[in-house]
DNA sequence: ATTACTTTGTGAATTACTTCACAAGCATCC
DNA sequence: GGATGCTTGTGAAGTAATTCACAAAGTAAT
């Protein structure tokens, strides 16, 4: 299957999540060109969007909500059940910890991890943090999908390390840092500094 | 001056966050190859993302490092004083508001609101939370540049027409909702279960 | 002052992404 | 069952973003 851009996957997202809403309300079909309103964007651009995974309208009727939505659930992955381990007990490790938005969407998290000695053992949710040290032996059990890492900067590049090193092919990164791993190895950031400069930018620069 | 890619914009945040190490450690020049190398990106990138604004290089030398940081902060309007208004006092906004990152990078945080009667008048640091209905009113006063939403999905589409009518031009939304605004106003939508789907499709999708 | 070497800035070429536009399919009505 | 109306799926066209490739400008060494 030929590659997917970044900006459809987002999308296919933001689609999905229309869905979901829609079918509570109890409507059984949608146009592209409803999609596309919600969305932001263009019903040419919901069409091709998921003409790249299949055919999944009527022509004449639109989409049928229910089986659209389970067929995006599908080529998003849901469904499956994906391992999370946190790295980084800090203060947005704990937030993630006790965040519920994970197991709704089926990402299990199983462990926490922390350099900080101070921290080891310290208990979050059902979940005591453990030393970092343990994460490659851990791993070879448990075999996480995904690490979501929350470290200072200074100790990121160190950690992402030993989780790739330990096979992790996922990484969602709230360290303030550029992350680099392997090409096999796919990883998402969060940075609230580079969003909030994005914004300062749009500000600066209005109307010229 | 035309106009500027939000990729390009996420890259001068990059590049700055880099030269501001590199200042640290005490590098007086930098070339276009070695700012790719820590970006991930090419040589050539670097170069026409910052030849768009100017020319801060040195044929034969690369950047001056201070001089190259002190342009990307004007560039990205750092350096002014934005003023930011915290809307929904759920656990997000109440760890917004006791984030430090904003104060450090320029972002005045001078208020946190919410619509909730039981949670208003709590206190996250210096910072009193007020009835929403209070916004507009206080905007008046205040002229807020930036509201960051973080709000439930359902109360969202209100609260961001009330920020709308309030004059506020950029919004750092962490509702889980896409957020619709005039044109005049920029959005920047930071998406948990967006990103964790992002890496559920990269899992499910690897090698093929 | 000439030569050798480095690295920028930028048009041109390429690649990626989005939008256009329309034939084909399906439902409904008469 | 033919005509009408609506909406998909998709090549083709159009934009936008990235990479190539090289002249121009600088440094350093002899």
């Amino acid at each position: 299957m030929k590659r997917i851009a970044e900006s459809t996957v987002r999308r296919l997202s933001l689609y999905l999540s229309f869905l979901e809403g829609i079918e509570r309300q109890g409507l059984k079909t949608i146009s592209s060109d409803e999609l596309a309103r919600l969305g932001g964007t263009t019903s040419a651009q919901v069409r091709k969007d998921l003409s790249l995974f299949g055919s999944f309208g009527k022509r004449g009727l639109g989409y049928a909500v229910p089986e659209l939505s389970k067929q995006l659930r599908e080529i998003l992955g849901l469904g499956k059940q994906w391992r999370v381990c946190i790295i980084g007990a800090g203060k947005i490790g704990a937030a993630l910890a006790r965040y519920r938005g994970f197991a709704e969407r089926g990402f299990i998290v199983t462990a926490i991890y922390d350099i900080d000695e101070a921290k080891i053992g310290k208990r979050f949710e059902s979940l005591t943090v453990r030393p970092i040290s343990e994460l490659e032996k851990d791993a070879a059990k448990h075999e996480y999908d995904i690490a979501v890492v929350a470290t200072p900067a200074e100790s990121t590049p160190a950690v992402v390390k030993q989780a790739v090193r330990a096979g992790i092919k996922a990484i969602l990164n709230f360290a303030p840092v550029q992350i680099s791993v392997p090409s096999d190895v796919t990883v998402r950031t969060v940075n609230m500094a580079m969003e909030l400069e994005g914004l300062s930018f749009a500000l600066s620069n209005r109307a010229d």
